[in-house]
DNA sequence: CCGCTGCACATTGTAGACAGTGAGCGAGCT
DNA sequence: AGCTCGCTCACTGTCTACAATGTGCAGCGG
């Protein structure tokens, strides 16, 4: 399969972090980049070998993998890269549309100003990205800024939930339109200054519109309607039946 | 999350048991009983011991109860029996009364005949069973009532969130009031209608109403002495400092 | 030519060791 | 005494080996 060993920078660093924490990252950050597709098979004796471990931290790699929704596992039949059906994607944007205005909600309750304060200077330095051009840490920024919002609803819960639907989405869906950036970053503005002003129905309001606005434009660029109703329980877990045997 | 409830229901053939999905069980139910308390460690070896296999199995079957937020496990320093601090209750609470509002809006949007039938037939039981005095199983026909409503909202992620909120809940909150219960049935009775009714605003109300009431219900009974007992906003998560080295 | 049956093997599940680490406990110092 | 510094050891993290099982394929019968 020659998965070109090269791009997997295995770089064991000194770490005293535990050696499955580290194929958990890789593995994930291999799922983000595209080089381990939807559908495709975790061969764990496979992923040992290129990592250099034994198959225990793969497997418990994998588990978390499959924490997080991005690895589906079935019984003595393996691991694949977990995909999102369209209609899961609708789900997971309107839970989150939903979560989000809660948030929203809240940090609009609360108004914290130093957590304000965060979510105002990832703001700025998001536009200021957006204009210099440099659309590269964007998607990071935009991270950062959705999770600053989640500290500043001071739910704790809520901001777990929302990060790993962030999490599952972000990894899966396109890369992103630079077209919607520009939209999505104002939204962003009026989001927070909605939660400043204290605005609680506003700040709701607009986070709600800004997750469906975002996951309509994903939808749109990624399947579009060749999905209406049809694929229900196929989820992404074609297997794949790529016969590599020898 | 939901551990592997794959939508199908758990109609016969619960999957092929692996042993490590056995000792899941097990310490789950062990948890759910009691037997296993809070702040608890666990210890694999002594574990692996005890069910007669060897730390692997015990290994994924904390790492399964890790992700479903049942333990707490920290890196070289063992898993614990999670608790829930009392901020965390009302956070749980709160993300549970918004999102089986929701749902219960979908399921009135929905009115699939055939799950709504099934909802209330378990309707039906549970408040026979709680007329005839037959209490113990009214704790899983509450649990099937909310699973067949979260059914009915066909949205599978919402209702896999749901069904995780109210397993961490159910395992860690005190049993349930007597008198607690004939409200929460005619609540059930109540949201049910609104939803067959098609009226999604009542629908949804009801259902948030019933979470928060419950909830308060819960803090009330537990809160009081929680807040004697640990104070702190720790509560659960302190390792309990035993020492029962030899 | 095509479907069925049984075999062989690729992979996962489990077991049993070894290695590394953090936490108490006591010796030595001040 | 109080404190620091090691020592010791119960653990977890990892590795290697073995058992169990699903899958594809060859070979056979139709």
């Amino acid at each position: 399969m020659a998965r070109d060993s090269r791009t997997a920078g295995k770089r064991l660093g000194e770490q005293h972090d535990s050696l499955h924490n580290l194929i958990y990252q890789e593995i994930r950050s291999a799922i983000a980049d595209g080089r381990l597709k939807p559908g495709e098979r975790l061969v764990e004796e496979r992923l040992a070998e290129e990592y250099g471990v034994s198959r225990n931290p793969i497997r418990e790699a994998i588990r978390a993998l499959h924490a997080d929704g991005l690895v589906d596992v079935s019984s003595r039949r393996g691991a694949h890269v977990a995909g999102l059906a369209p209609d899961t994607v609708r789900e997971i944007i309107e839970i989150r549309a939903l979560l989000e205005s809660h948030n929203a909600r809240l940090a609009a309750r609360n108004r914290n100003a130093v957590l304000l304060k965060n979510a105002e200077a990832i703001l700025t330095r998001g536009r200021t990205a957006l204009t210099s051009g440099r659309r590269r840490g964007l998607r990071e920024l935009n991270e950062q800024f959705h999770r600053a919002l989640a500290e500043a609803g001071r739910n704790q819960l809520l901001s777990d939930m929302l990060e790993s639907l962030r999490t599952r989405s972000a990894l899966l869906f396109s890369p992103d339109d630079p077209a919607r950036q520009e939209v999505s970053w104002q939204e962003h503005a009026g989001i927070l200054q909605a939660i400043v002003d204290g605005d609680e129905e506003l700040a709701a309001k607009r986070a709600m519109a800004h997750v469906l606005g975002a996951g309509e434009a994903h939808l749109q660029s990624t399947g579009a309607a060749a999905t209406a109703a049809g694929a229900r329980d196929s989820a992404g877990e074609l297997p794949q039946k790529k016969q590599e045997r020898r």
